[in-house]
DNA sequence: GGATGGACTTTCACCCAGTGAAACAGGCAT
DNA sequence: ATGCCTGTTTCACTGGGTGAAAGTCCATCC
């Protein structure tokens, strides 16, 4: 590149990357400003680049400045197959959950260090909760994480543990042993439960979600507003739920390879 | 740039944006030549700038090569807010129709030329049509296309006749006048018939959603497998669909600028 | 009212990051 | 063994990217 200063070594795409990765759930709309804060590049080169991205249509510009994720990131966005295939046909077993308990129900997967929601059902009369589908949360506290955690490579675990245990509620989980003992019946009994550890007066069941190849790709859980005993209670169907899913997805890959594909083209 | 040859004049900017664009719902998975040819770049750029793309989580590699979307981009694409709000507000009254009718429903905005379908709600016992969550349609063939292009700008109208209308069945319009004269009448009815237009044995209602300050920002639809007279039958529920959305949308709009803000943090 | 601070935009001399042909390596047909 | 395809690495060359600086616009403050 050129320049007569700044940071070398830093390529374009990472630039490009670095502005996209400046929106999240809590920053969806940014200015220029707040994005060269954000991202640490000086506002010009900000400027520059999101031109080009406003041009293709990955952000939009509003009338008083501000910077959006455009449709365009949207559609190729959607095209993520992890979530695809998963959401396809978690989707019906989710919807019957919801039907049998009238609770939360999410489905996750792990991102890197946290929990990635990627579905969720609440129905209109459901009490609303923290998680949002796109958003994520700490994989030590929530129900899905847990699950999510104890089937992770150790280095995962390691890398967690490492970057401490954020003290959410009284009752979050904060030492370190105690988690490691929490994870080992986890893995022992395919539950995981949480009891006001994310959120006071929530407490969720969660169930893995197995690929073709046995591994655990997604979690699933219930989220309700009420005591222990009720997550005990909708355990056995969380349980069975995650088990269907997990069924109908070896099922579907063994048969129809690309059955999805063909729908529209473009 | 550099480079000691190829096409001058184009930023990296544009070849990284080129990249993800070679994605569609026709092509979720590609190779790397699969990706040069597409966009025209060479490999070796290619094969550098899509290293970077998966190191930082937009992409995402397969132990055979293969590229696909990965879910960082998917978690970006989510905070695009023009579906967002709609669609939060828009699903309970979809879900309604659904029950009420067991149609296919359907939500779709305007991307240019062409229809963006942003949701949609089939059941698990709906028959399946060509539509998908991300996929893009013609406007001059479908029920939510035609209202899309009946209330878009005057130029947009153009581009569509300019370009040509394909012919997807006997029954696509194909004849400019005939679908200006069609438009009309969309806006007089606010609402918008299609008679195996798109595909035969599908016929479909469709009617605007409009934003706070009444422009029209998306269509609703219901796509059934049977005979025009149905179409006209769900004709009011769609209608009657289509206002609430509008005026949820408008009161959440002047009530709660931004309520949904409170939820979790990243 | 004019001074101050913040946001956004444009310019432009500087130069290094990006480039892609070419060469290489592996796989699979013929 | 030959051809053809894919993916990977190298490297001499150079023009696209750079960002401080200056300019513009608009609030807010004294």
């Amino acid at each position: 590149m050129a320049g007569n200063s700044g940071e070398p070594g830093r390529s374009v795409t990472s630039k490009v990357l670095a502005i996209l990765g400046a929106f999240s759930v809590a920053h969806s709309e940014l200015t220029l400003a707040q994005i060269a804060r954000r991202t640490g590049l000086p506002v010009p080169t900000v400027h520059r680049l999101a031109r080009e991205l406003v041009a293709w249509g990955g952000l939009e510009r509003l009338p008083d400045g501000t910077y959006r994720i455009g449709l365009r990131l949207w559609e190729i966005g959607s095209l993520a197959p992890q979530q695809r295939r998963i959401r396809q046909i978690a989707i019906p077993f989710m919807e019957d959950l919801y039907e049998a308990t009238h609770g939360n129900i999410q489905l996750a997967v792990r991102e890197g260090g946290e929990a990635l929601y990627i579905e969720k059902i609440s129905g209109r009369y459901a009490v609303p909760i923290v998680s949002r589908v796109g958003g994520r949360l700490p994989l030590h506290a929530t129900g899905v994480g847990k699950i999510l955690l104890a089937f992770a490579p150790q280095e995962v675990i390691d890398q967690v543990l490492t970057a401490g245990l954020a003290r959410l509620t009284p009752k979050t989980i904060v030492m370190p042993g105690k988690l490691l003992r929490a994870l080992a019946e986890v893995r022992r009994t395919g539950l995981a439960f949480c009891y006001e550890e994310m959120t006071l007066g929530s407490v969720s069941v969660a169930t893995p979600i197995h690929g073709p190849d046995q591994s655990v790709i997604a979690a699933l859980s219930i989220v309700v507003h009420s005591f222990p005993a009720d997550a005990q209670r909708f355990a056995p169907a969380v349980r069975t739920a995650g088990l269907g899913i997990s069924r109908q997805l070896a099922r579907m890959d063994s048969a129809a390879p690309e059955a999805f594909a063909r729908q529209v083209a473009r």
